[in-house]
DNA sequence: CCCTCTAAGTTGTAGTAACAATTATGTTAA
DNA sequence: TTAACATAATTGTTACTACAACTTAGAGGG
């Protein structure tokens, strides 16, 4: 009865199936027990066990239908976005992902390189961090990192870990950084392959790529970091019209 | 107090806080009431009020501060799913959408050209409809629908306006097809454009462009209709923690 | 004038309850 | 055997309540 209590109970009931599906004790396709009965696992009412199955049907996990019960979807709903772990997706699907940091850099404000950065981080001294990911030892995706100075000034090479579940840069950033976010906005952009990326990402010139510019903000909207991935695609996403407006069209 | 008590509480209470959103009596920056005023104002419970909010917040309009109060954030929330009118985006941004139907044809089971259908759709008679989409007269984006012909085997060129809000593939499938859908998948792919493409969307050949592509299930997990579009990118994605796992890495 | 603290207001979490809407199951009758 | 029906089970909606956590504004003292 310690510390387990911070976290609100909706969300330690998330947690709990969650790890019940990957478990393998709720199978794919299988049904889940009854809200009732999970209510009375959790010792918590109704109301809160519903707030716990709404996160996971959210997230694709389950899927709820009126008079029969939950099913299980998948153990993995597809989300590729850049607040996804690239580590977690890889490690899930039997792969194994590395990393190879190529420099950690300082930029000035105002520095010549930082265009394409959002309009507030221009105007800040900032952080670059440029990794290469691998999957199986194949070049997969060129990652950029950039953070307030202030926030990550102090980087070095140690803290960007080559191997293991501690490569996953969103671990970095908020273990090692105490970079939170609460939002972002994710955009992407076709290009042609460079010479450095084609030779970096091991494609051909002028092969088509995918750019994934992501930027977090905080609670109270400051920008905390802006990352871009290049990767020879697809990147695919799971929508659910659960989470979207009613479907009136 | 006919017909309109079809919908649930929420989901009313939603659309008419999302049209005094859109309509500038609560503009962006304000602060819309208080859950109790505006539980009064429906006369609904605070349970109620609360979940429809909560749907605003993550469709990205509004955010919610404990303590505080809820904020209007946008009106127009970046999301470029195959899910999302583009007829209401371009609409909302002052932008005049318009539509070319460039060929309905009717694809046997197995026909060689559905070779990137999903699985399940290459078994049935296909119905394949190609538009192309303008912005203020400048081909932006062309769009393939695929439907099973079952549903779709009677479209003609009349079920397909150029102009106007009934242009939306989303409502012509919903209104003239009755397609309704819960869940979908979407995939992005970088490709160069073809001789072909490149003449249809006034780009160079071989100039980078984005392939959505989006599959979309019923409530029993059958496909209902497949759709990609290719365009010259970029597309944006809100994307709210909130609406995520809980961020514990 | 400024700082501190208190109090009021607002959202977040959690519980109970009741009924509606839908699905699944078992029984009955043809 | 099969079809129709009644019943039970399950999720969906909505209400009420209470307290916790946090923010804001105002009162009061220096």
């Amino acid at each position: 009865m310690a510390q387990t209590n911070r976290a609100p109970k909706y969300e330690r009931a998330y947690q709990e199936i969650l790890e019940r599906l990957k478990s393998g004790r709720y199978p794919v396709g299988s049904r889940i027990p009854t809200e009732s009965e999970l209510a009375g696992q959790f010792d918590i009412s109704r109301v809160t066990i519903r707030r716990a199955l709404d996160l996971l049907v959210r997230n694709g996990y389950i899927k709820s239908k009126q008079g029969s019960g939950y099913t299980v979807q998948t153990l993995s709903p597809a989300s590729d976005t850049c607040l996804t772990s690239f580590t977690d997706a890889m490690l899930r699907a039997g792969h194994e992902p590395t990393s190879r940091l190529l420099s950690i850099s300082q930029l000035p404000a105002g520095a010549p390189d930082t265009g394409d950065l959002p309009h507030d981080m221009q105007t800040m001294a900032i952080t670059k961090v440029s990794r290469l990911r691998l999957v199986d030892n194949n070049p997969r995706m060129l990652v950029l990192t950039y953070a307030p100075a202030s926030l990550m000034g102090n980087a070095r090479a140690e803290d960007f870990p080559e191997e293991g579940p501690e490569q996953s840069i969103l671990r970095i950033l908020t273990n090692r950084f105490n970079l939170n976010w609460s939002a972002a906005c994710e955009q992407i952009t076709p290009l042609v392959a460079s010479a450095d990326m084609a030779h970096m990402l091991a494609v051909k010139i002028h092969q088509p790529l995918l750019k994934q510019a992501c930027t977090a903000f905080d609670k109270d909207g400051r920008p905390v970091f802006h990352e871009e991935a290049f990767s020879n695609g697809p990147i695919s996403f799971n929508l659910s019209q659960q989470t979207r407006e009613p479907n009136h069209v």
